[in-house]
DNA sequence: GTGCCTACTTACCAATGGAGAGTTACCCCG
DNA sequence: CGGGGTAACTCTCCATTGGTAAGTAGGCAC
């Protein structure tokens, strides 16, 4: 059987996984912030201080409403930002940033400089790459 | 019909939303590190210098290999690492992080560091949202 | 009442990612 | 000369994720 190491590979791969996983914080928060959506929310809070979800949803133009309430209610949960209902005639919903939040923000903010700085080289690398 | 002023507004939006795209560097770098993979290759050859295919199978435990391959690939193309084959008697794959690629391992790292710094924080928050 | 507003929730469906087996190409051992 | 072993994929199927669109609550304006 061929690929009989493999699996065994796989296998210990997984009990390593699992133990690293347990004590390691960086694997939890790439995870969070594999939802793209969470940098762009933090972002749009972060340049505007308080907003409506209305309001988030037009600045976060794509994201569908199940997405963006997803996104807010695991933000919430992780002490990144303040959900606040006002029972106003149709009731709104304020979101603001915690100080956590926007700590995070900041790192962030650091990944969209490096971005702005070096997407010319990736986009010539890919042209370069797809004329082989 | 009570969506359709809803689904105007989202139409809306994803003229505005591909408009802001076109020029939007840092949205395609989102999009880009949304592969929760890509960090961890980066933070792998970075720490090792040139790793072989299995050697980063083996060091990413709990990757298919599915990805391992596309997300090579994928940094390849964006000029991120190079790929280099070695004719041997199984054929040998080795990958080393560009210049391009470690500075934006550099800046990965530190949201590595954010998150070894406030994990507990954002555990705390969890455990007290739940509790609710 | 009828309709409309905000902020959701639900149901369905297409696309993405994972698991595991299969493939290629090569050499070495018998 | 054929079987076996190995590295790096590649393919196929299935589960989970995300998007779309429609529905809900409840108060107010008409």
């Amino acid at each position: 059987m061929p690929t009989m190491t493999a699996a065994q590979q796989r296998e210990q791969a997984k009990v390593a996984y699992d133990a690293f996983l347990a004590g390691c914080p960086s694997r939890q928060l790439l995870d969070r912030l594999s939802d793209k959506w969470v940098a762009l929310v933090l972002a749009a809070l972060a340049e505007q201080g308080t907003m409506r979800y209305s309001e988030l949803a037009r600045r976060l133009a794509g994201v569908s409403q199940k997405m963006l309430t997803q996104t807010l209610r695991t933000l919430e949960r992780d002490g990144l930002l303040i959900r606040e209902v006002t029972p106003t005639v149709p009731v709104t919903v304020d979101y603001t940033l915690t100080p956590l939040g926007s700590s995070l923000d900041g790192v962030m903010r650091q990944v969209k400089a490096w971005a702005e700085l070096h997407m010319d080289d990736v986009r010539s690398a890919r042209e370069e790459y797809d004329a082989r």
